[in-house]
Order: C-alpha cells, then sequence, then structure tokens
DNA sequence: TGATGATAATAAGCATGCTCACGAAAACTC
DNA sequence: GAGTTTTCGTGAGCATGCTTATTATCATCA
C-alpha cells in the first residue's frame, strides 16, 4: 500500500466486488461462482479427470475436490470409475445441469455488462488483453 | 464462461495469483495480505474506529474484527477503549508493528514489479485508471 | 424520562482458496 | 519381478470473505 492505489490492491478489491454481485445475483439458481466455473469448463470437457480439470481453471486439486463433493451431493456432476485408471475419475454433467447453464451465462452477462458499462469497448477489450 | 476467455473470470484469476505469490513472498514476515492491507491502513489513520475502518478498506466489520483479533492476539495492533462512546474501540499500531511496514512494503513493491514486469508503465497506468 | 430506533462490535455458520501430509494405484527402473 | 518414484485423489486445518442475527450502547423525540 501507498498513499497512491495500489494496483494489486485494485485488482484484487475490483475482483472481489464483482464476485460478490454475481454471487448475489446467482444464489437462486442454487449454485455458486465456483461451482459455476466448474460446471462451464466440465460442459466443454466430459469425462475429464480432477486433475486436469484443476489445471484447467487454475486452483488446486484438493480445492476442486471440495466443490465437486458439494455439486455431485446436489446432482449437478456424476464421477464415474474409470477402469483404465482405478486411481483416477472421469467427471460428467447430470441431466439436471444442463439448464443452469443457460441461467448462469446469461447472469454472468447481466454482472458483467452491469460492472463495464462505464467503460468503452475499447477499455475493456485493452483490459482483457493486459491481463492474459 | 464462454470458449473466449471471460472478462470477469480472468480479472478474478489474476487476483487469485498476485495474492497467492505475495503471501508466500510474506509468510516470513508472519503477517497474511489481508492484515497487512489491515496495518497499512491503519498506519495512516491511528485512533480510528473499526467500522471506519472496515469502510476505508471496503470489507464487512465482522470480517475486520476477525483479523483484529488475531492481529492483537500476536500483539500488532491495540484496542483501546472510548470513553465517549462505551460501545467502540479506538484502534492503534503497536511499536512491534511498525517495522514490518517497510518490509511488507518492500514485498508488495517486488510482487508487483514481478507481475507486472511484461507491461508498459502506459498500460499499467491505463489498467489502474480502468479499475478506479 | 421513557420508548424507539440507529450504530458498534461480535457470534454463528458457510464458501473458496491455500499448505501439508497421506494412501492407493500406476509407471518406471534396475 | 521387486523396489522406487510419480500421479490421483483426499483429509486436516488455516485464512479471508460473506450473510444473518444478537447484544450493548447511544441518540432522538414525544
Amino acid at each position: 500500500m501507498s498513499s497512491s492505489p495500489n494496483i494489486s490492491f485494485v485488482l484484487h478489491d475490483a475482483a472481489r466486488l464483482l464476485r460478490k454481485r454475481f454471487e448475489q445475483r446467482s444464489r437462486s439458481a442454487g449454485l455458486t461462482r465456483a461451482q459455476w466455473q466448474v460446471l462451464a469448463y466440465l460442459s466443454r470437457h466430459e469425462g475429464i479427470h480432477q486433475n486436469k480439470l484443476a489445471d484447467l481453471i487454475e486452483i488446486m486439486p484438493i480445492t476442486l475436490a471440495r466443490l465437486l463433493d458439494k455439486m455431485a451431493a446436489r446432482g449437478f456432476i456424476e464421477r464415474r470409475r474409470n477402469s483404465a485408471d482405478r486411481r483416477a475419475w472421469l467427471l460428467y454433467l447430470t441431466p439436471k445441469a444442463h439448464p443452469l447453464i443457460d441461467v448462469m451465462r446469461s447472469n454472468g452477462r447481466k454482472t458483467r455488462d452491469e460492472a463495464f458499462a462505464g467503460l468503452s469497448a475499447d477499455a475493456q477489450q485493452q483490459l482483457l488483453q493486459t491481463l492474459c
């Protein structure tokens, strides 16, 4: 921290506020932000291993395992045994999960539109490039 | 999420990675990122109330209260009773906390330099403005 | 002055992320 | 084929943030 705004904290706080808004909005759909992120990645990689998925999302495998526990308990995802490698699970969405994808995608869009309404398309593009 | 990178998740992930790096670096100093943020704000507002400080940092008062519990237990901050309003505490740094300020500030600087090394000063300025 | 409402701090409990450690299974090496 | 190393998933425990609810005190106003 310094008396001028610190780029790290500003980044962190912006992310936190976005997350908070998204979670408020999503509560009715019964999914948290992190669970939604899992669902979104999984929908494009069904049959993936947990470690690979954790790699994709860039979280620790143990963090993903906890999320999947909850999502399996609520019937959104399914862990299937893998005969080729008995250590690993294969991950699949359940039919129950599919309709949520559109709902959550639209939530994300709304939250983003709201948050970045004051930014030109150019500035948004720039931000995206800077952070990637 | 969409198949192109999503600005919200990217922002969130960038913040998370920065945080992680900072915490790795700071572990030896015995302060976490959030505790350091409290210290930094407090050093410029000694005698402040908890609610005011939470407002400044933009976290919930209860979140701050938990942080202060730990920091008081470790002897970094002090809660003094306020005779004018017996509901409220007045917050002060202890002498023990002062030397940490430079250490942590330098940690932050190092982490930032590392993270944003690939960015021009212009791009950094732009990012900062965009997020504020 | 006495009720009513606002404010300061905290309690309880959840979600997400981490580190560190461990067991089971697979892969590799000799 | 046996021993070693690597990989997959998870247990335990901590930090930070939230929402919701509670207690104590102060402020207001009739």
